[in-house]
DNA sequence: CTGAAAGCGCTTACAG
DNA sequence: CTGAAAGCGCTTACAG
């Protein structure tokens, strides 16, 4: 072996890089050609195409996913901006039961899911601007939307794919998914409607966010349609504030025999409260909550919720986006209608899970049907 | 205005994109000039180095991610693999708060989290090499360590950076963090101790997690130093798992008075077994959980448990991550020693939180209590 | 069906 | 301190 210094081709010095062009030179052709064979596209004869597939296997091959993006192929990658603090996000069963459902669709079809956590709607804003300008997303997954959400408009403008979790309406020109509330707030209202409850509360969330206005509404249209005498307490964010709003509709001159909370997190403080005041559940208020968790299927007793799956949500919403993003690359291409991006909203039906917080026939649990309940999740 | 269309240079048509090349223009200098500029690196003087900033700052200029990253430069990604089902990450509080906490630190400093979920852990180390191959993550964090663990020879062969979450050992020569589970187990068998028990059961998760076997461990031994009766109870994975075995302990002919659970969701289905039995928590069995979440401190009555805060866990893991990643960028450029990826570990301090299922002078929570509680999580 | 070339937007030696 | 050039690994028209 002679040392070949000079006619050796010196490149960055690790080398290890298995590139398109080491496959050409095995295969004998040019790397323009390898990229048609890898890509499936026309341009080559089968028997090339499979040699070439072929040396590629052979020398495990990687396509660099930065040269592709380069040279202007999907980066394969949806955004997801959170702006709101870890703490919070953390302490929500929902965030992570959401996430693995939107990773396990964009996973299989090879995507990446890239999260950032902000401080305000600036940001994260000023985040799609900057992902859009560096090409960094195939498409972003909007969440926790509002009434004249600015965010609407700023990805309308960018032209930026995207995929507005919530609805209906308010998602401008953007396709969306949601759980639909109002069907949700039926549910609830007519199976206590069913048990006999005419006073009910409801004790609502934040009132910034499009679902608490939409369970709003058809709560107080079902009071009236159905003659029942449905109050309304607004609790702002969090257990603290459920907690304060159950005591004081407890100190109404007529309190309510059932209330419903917006959240998991809420009933479990509204449980509390009634523990505190010894008000039996479900015999003295039942209660409903509009989030399933293992919290509520955990208590003593089991709340009845709203059962939306959040790993379901995440799954139909990854699906969406990606249907979403193949529409867009298809309108860049061919120049086609463009069924998919159109501000088509889909709509998951939410199912009633009812339990021994509202039916008192469900009694006592035993260890096994908590774990049962608890596994089926 | 004369329509120069011969001489107008055709880009792909979309032509919005701003370029080093468009400031370079403007500012009457080089793209090596402008580049050397953006990125605080010598060789430009300041007056010029001012000036190109000046540029890009008013043609919102944003770097091209895919450029960068094919010349060499870190592509601000961490990945993260997961081989588990998307609906059980999805029901542990656990996965959600630790990615929070990932993802605050990593978003701060301009990273993202790049996750895959996969079915095996063949899948899993297949991921690894594409990664690699691809360049796609400057690191990964690496969970669910097991012992003999196959992933961690794959990554020290691959030469990826990574950081091992768990341990103490069996990370090879990875850097690990991880919560001091021998202290966590101290902390539990102390309190029971000091409280007058002298019978404590373990019920046991998955043996092939490392943190159990630490568990096992330091159980087995405490009980011998301080004179206890513990007794331990294989249960796997999950709520049905917890239940049987809980009962199981229960028949024991000596049956002991306080239980520990691996997971809130075991120490959960435990208590739900107790109930069922009419044994009241804590006078008949005390209960801890060696993992603290909602479920645990919104339960009838609150359970005693570690608390290792999932978030707090994901900053730490996200720090370190990056000082490995530094150090590891630090090794190619500079030939200094490399005291960041070293196979040290990092310990996180578990605390353990008292309350009423261990402690029966705690007795009563009011909703005000358990807002809190919820609030401090 | 195949070959040679330009281009994506940056970084990094290497001369001046 | 500055300029001109090569290179990262791929894709995409455009000739043959």
């Amino acid at each position: 072996m002679t040392s070949s210094r000079p006619e050796q081709p010196r490149g960055t010095g690790r080398g290890k890089r298995v590139t398109i062009a080491d496959i050409a030179r095995r295969a004998g052709v040019t790397s323009a050609a390898v990229s048609l064979a890898v890509n499936g596209r026309p341009g080559v004869s089968d028997a090339t195409r499979e040699r070439i597939l072929e040396i590629a296997r052979e020398l495990r091959w990687e396509p660099s996913h930065a040269a592709r993006a380069l040279a202007g192929a999907p980066v394969k990658t949806v955004g997801m901006v959170l702006a709101r603090p870890a703490e919070v996000l953390g302490a929500e069963a929902f965030f992570g039961a959401f996430v693995a459902g939107l990773q396990e669709v964009l996973s299989a079809a090879d995507y990446s899911l890239q999260m950032k956590i902000v401080e305000s709607t600036e940001a994260e804003i000023d985040t799609y601007r900057r992902w859009f300008g560096q090409r960094r997303v195939d498409g972003v997954v909007l969440v926790d939307l509002r009434l004249q959400d600015p965010r609407i408009g700023a990805l309308e403008e960018l032209g930026q794919p995207a995929l507005v979790v919530g609805g209906p309406g308010h998602h401008g020109s953007l396709p969306s998914v949601y759980v639909d509330d109002a069907e949700a707030t039926r549910l609830i209202v007519e199976h206590l409607a069913e048990l006999g409850h005419t006073r009910i509360a409801r004790v609502a969330g934040t009132a910034e966010f499009l679902h608490t206005m939409q369970r709003n509404t058809t709560f107080r249209r079902l009071g009236e349609e159905l003659g029942l005498e449905c109050v309304q307490q607004d609790a702002g964010f969090g257990a603290a504030g459920a907690a304060r709003a159950t005591a004081e509709v407890l100190r109404l001159p007529a309190p309510p025999t059932a209330i419903v909370f917006d959240s998991d997190e809420m009933a479990l403080a509204g449980a509390a409260v009634l523990r505190s005041c010894e008000v039996p559940i479900p015999e003295g208020v039942a209660v409903v909550s509009y989030e399933d968790s293992p919290l509520t299927r955990g208590h003593t007793p089991p709340i009845t919720a709203i059962r939306r799956s959040a790993v379901e949500y995440g799954r139909a919403a990854a699906t969406r986006m990606l249907e979403v993003i193949d529409a867009a690359a298809g309108r860049r291409t061919a120049a086609t209608g463009d069924p998919g991006t159109s501000a088509e909203a889909r709509v998951i039906e939410p199912q009633l899970a009812v339990r021994a917080s509202t039916d008192p026939s469900l009694g006592g649990t035993t260890g096994a049907d908590l774990a049962a309940g608890l596994d089926a999740s």
